[in-house]
DNA sequence: TGTACATCAGTGAACGCGCGTTCACTGATGTAC
DNA sequence: TGTACATCAGTGAACGCGCGTTCACTGATGTAC
């Protein structure tokens, strides 16, 4: 049953985003080894064929969400001027959760704290993942403020991962829209007084 | 071995702020009810005089968490200005996790996205415990601002729960420590934009 | 290029373990008269 | 107020179950000559 070396790469691959998908719906206490081999149409026992545990997975299918995500996010905002990209960002960062297809989800948000119970190798993910986020954001502040941009993307992502935390939570859709709402204003209202010359 | 009305009565009251205490500490899915009984002195079998479920136990314990910090939140501003008020319920609920002692944590931030995957009556608590920690705030920011207190209250809730989250993902209390810093600059700086007459 | 052997991806059963929950039992407390 | 019985808090063993992980095995792929 040996498979060539394109197809192990290509079944490795397909075990970390079916796992990253799962993880991300459910929680990544709620999802065994079993769950996800069986999810990608595999046998529980192929799994120490590619993963030493699945801490390991745990840490991989997280690093390849923050990739999935930071890359849509460069995709979007590319091409657009600082001001559309910052607004960008924050609108698609908020509205991880409505879109339908539930792509694109950011494992601070989604899975926040569980992250903080994972080993050195998963919070140092989330981590790395949270830094990118927070530069990306603020390579689009930079022209718009005089200074701190750093400092301020921080705090909006705060902002942002706190909003997404917070409407997961509510089952009223309706609430939870509302928080997304709150949140975005006040992320704009802070925009508008942070602008140079302003 | 039948204990009285009082006796039994203490008896779980001792349990849910046990079980509280080490939900907020190692996370909902990593203690168990026997961990549980352990710690409140009490062997496993006792548990299900008290609990229907251990899900029950969640949501009780989850009440009592926000209780305790609701209550220490509104005894240390009484008295104070509501700017004051503001600023010390900011900078207590973003030093939660440092104070060594670490009472009075936020199921919001310490258990997060854990929340969302409990049962209706869990999620029912978090969105009480949310909608008193804004209805505090607004409370206080109310005087302050020209309108849209509670809006205010919302995102700057929003900002709080999502810089705790991170802070307690960051293994490295130096970078961790910045992000709590961030937000409570970012915060003031709203604040400073918001009040009346500004 | 062909052959012989070593490697190893994937299978499916099995391992030990800890979980939430149930149960028969004990004996002090609560209740009815 | 005292007595007889019912209740029920707490114990500790046991239940079934699902988990992460290991293992012997299979057979196609990779490698050495």
């Amino acid at each position: 049953m040996r498979k060539s070396r394109s197809d192990t790469a290509r079944t490795r691959k397909r075990i970390v985003s079916t796992a990253s998908k799962m993880f991300l719906s459910e929680g990544v206490a709620h999802v065994g080894t079993r769950d996800i081999m069986a999810a990608a149409s595999m046998t529980q026992g192929g799994f120490y064929r590619h993963f030493k545990s699945r801490e390991q997975l745990v840490a991989e299918a997280n690093d390849a969400a923050f990739d999935l995500l930071l890359t849509m996010l460069e995709g979007e905002i590319a091409g657009n001027s600082p001001a559309e990209a910052v607004e960008k960002i924050v609108s698609l960062y908020l509205n991880q959760s409505q879109n339908k297809k539930r792509l694109y989800l950011c494992p601070l948000a989604i899975l926040g704290a569980e992250l903080s119970h994972g080993d050195s190798n998963v919070r140092a993910v989330a981590v790395r993942g949270y830094q990118r986020l927070v530069q990306l954001l603020a390579d689009s502040l930079k022209p718009l403020v005089a200074s701190g941009a750093h400092e301020l993307a921080s705090g909006i992502v705060s902002t942002m991962v706190g909003a997404v935390t917070l409407a997961n939570i509510d089952p009223d859709p309706v609430t939870a829209h509302a928080i997304l709402r709150n949140s975005h204003s006040t992320i704009q209202a802070l925009l508008a007084h942070s602008e140079k010359g302003s």
